[in-house]
RNA sequence: GGCCGGUUCGUCUAUCGGCUAGGACAUCUCCCUUUCACGGAGGAAAGACGGGUUCGAUUCCCGUACCGGCUACCA
């Protein structure tokens, strides 16, 4: 391929984006990167009845959110545009007329209610070659009346018309030869009664017209392939055609079927990158940034549903990802989603990355939970401590709360049932020798604390567990001594003089 | 129903004719850790089925089964 590879996304704004296209989007991304090609976005808007509001901004944020920047867009601009299919509307109906010119395609003046009367009475009834000859078409009624009809401006639309017992066939890039007869192939709409175009005849005209030198979309559409390679035989040469690769499914992790957003309101887990919430029904669906993911991990392991590099290696970056990609490696068959395995990305990415790179939502997260954070410094020490053990970012609520604020519960049930004088007097103990204690470092903290236990003739685990619960309020946390360090002199004082009072 | 695609541990996957079928997630056991994690060691766990081709098939071919997708004036 000599041309610069530019590839495209192309989402019709129904509302929503979630894991699928996504991946789409990334292998897109990747594809174009690693190619230092272009990387287009497309917002495929002929369909006027589904428009939601708000969701081009939306798969923008999205796009945003995980660093996938088009190239050339609606708010990018460039040498292709409009960018948006609902602003090239006048230009489609050119194709349309030419190929109807050709005989390549025809008129078609059925009402939809004449439609939707035929299929009720065959149950699957095909507007196809063998069944257009008795439908109300200009292949059928004499020139005279389509003349009048189209003079009367009679709604009709434009059907391709599907030659009779041909292979139609190309290579995908992943999945090989692939072949269909076109006797069984559909005389698909092309241009709708409003003047729009589907997409089949959008996506040859604008694939075209945008240069595009590599087509990628989900498996979904692999049946209407042969319609689209028949419109660009027809309308610009085969040997224009971008190469295709159709991408596996992302399937449903239990049952059957591809994933939809509703999978994720059933069993627990976000399906979209980012909260989404539906203007017309208010509905709310769960994204994976506001659930703590961290969008380094979201591409990571988007990237290996369907793909890998045929090493052992499952951490990528970014940078990674596009050095190694390659359609070819990309799988045939579907992949059950794992959200396990995608929390799992996200630990190794908390504990790989360096705080710097996401302390600023952690602190987001805490003030949202009423945890206000003056000291960044401080926040940088404490997430530092408490990063091992926290798989989404929201578990640095909980992981390092206490670090800000006296814990609001102390779980004194778990230090009650084996609470004693002893250790009532060695706690007593304990404060008097901390408040003397000039250095307050967690060694020096560690050992004059077990040097007390000893004395006491205690087991210093009898009285670690209770020390943790009086300064963090429950059985969690990093190393006690750590957390004591960073909570200072006073404020442990504090803690210990106050849970002693609790267990009076 | 028709057309198209797919089929390796529960899940994601490696293997491009030589396999004692490798890794990861999850799971189990143990070690480390006087919380929970992290980390370390180990265990259990797979080639849908039937025919070919071949010295040899998970790998190539053909059937069957099963799974999925599509079958709108939606994308």
């Amino acid at each position: 391929m000599d041309r610069k590879v530019r590839v495209r996304f192309a989402p019709s704004p129904t509302g929503g984006l979630h894991i699928g296209g996504m991946r789409t989007v990334l292998f897109n991304y990747l594809f174009a990167k690693h190619h230092k090609g272009e990387f287009i976005l497309r917002i495929e808007d002929t369909d006027q009845n589904r428009f939601v509001p708000g969701a081009e901004e939306y798969i923008f944020d999205c796009l945003k959110w995980c660093g996938l920047q088009p190239d050339e867009s609606i708010i990018h601009g460039g040498a292709y545009g409009p960018y948006r299919q609902s602003e090239r509307k006048d230009l489609y109906k050119k194709y349309a007329d030419e190929l109807v010119k050709n005989d390549h395609a025809y008129y078609a003046f059925d009402t939809p209610a004449e439609l939707e009367e035929k299929r009720k009475q065959t149950p699957n009834f095909q507007y196809n070659q063998s069944t257009r000859n008795v439908m109300k078409n200009s292949l059928t009624l004499c020139d005279d009346e389509v003349k009048k009809l189209l003079a009367t401006n009679t709604q009709h639309v434009i059907r391709i018309k599907i030659p009779h017992d041909e292979t139609v066939g190309f290579t995908d890039m992943i999945r090989g030869a692939v072949n269909f007869n076109t006797t069984q192939v559909d005389d698909k709409v092309l241009l709708k009664a409003d003047g729009m175009p589907t997409y089949h005849l959008a996506v040859v005209v604008d694939d075209y017209l945008m240069k595009v030198t590599h087509a990628f979309r989900g498996e979904e559409w692999l049946p209407s392939a042969p319609v689209h390679i028949l419109l660009w035989q027809y309308l610009f040469g085969l040997e224009n055609m971008p190469e295709w690769a159709h991408l596996p499914l992302i399937l449903k992790p239990d049952g059957k079927g591809k994933l939809s957003k509703r999978d994720g309101d059933r069993l627990g887990f976000p399906v979209f990158a980012m909260n989404w919430t539906d203007p017309k029904t208010g509905e709310l669906t769960a994204g994976f940034r506001e659930r703590g993911f961290l969008p380094e991990a979201f591409i990571n392991f988007l990237a290996l549903l369907g793909w890998n590099d045929g090493t052992e290696q499952e951490v990528f970056s970014i940078d990674e990802l596009i050095k190694n990609f390659s359609m070819e490696r990309v799988h045939k068959s579907g992949a059950r989603f794992d959200f396990e395995k995608s929390k799992w990305f996200n630990h190794e990415w908390i504990k790989r990355l360096p705080v710097s790179a996401y302390l600023a939502t952690v602190k987001q997260l805490l003030q949202d939970a009423g945890v206000g954070v003056t000291d960044d410094e401080k926040l940088k020490t404490v997430v530092e401590l408490v990063k091992d053990r926290c798989i989404l970012l929201t578990d640095f609520v909980q992981q390092s709360s206490f670090f800000f604020q006296t814990p609001k519960e102390i779980d004194v049930n778990a230090i009650q049932p084996k609470w004693n004088e002893q250790k009532q007097q060695f706690f007593a103990e304990l404060i008097r020798t901390y408040e003397l204690s000039t250095l307050w470092q967690h060694e020096d903290l560690e050992n004059s604390f077990k040097e007390l236990a000893a004395a006491s003739q205690m087991k210093p685990g009898d009285v670690l567990l209770p020390f943790r619960i009086m300064l963090v309020g429950g059985k969690f946390g990093p190393h006690v001594f750590n957390i004591a360090e960073v909570l200072g002199k006073e404020e442990t004082l504090t803690r210990i003089k106050n849970t002693l009072q609790l267990l009076q």
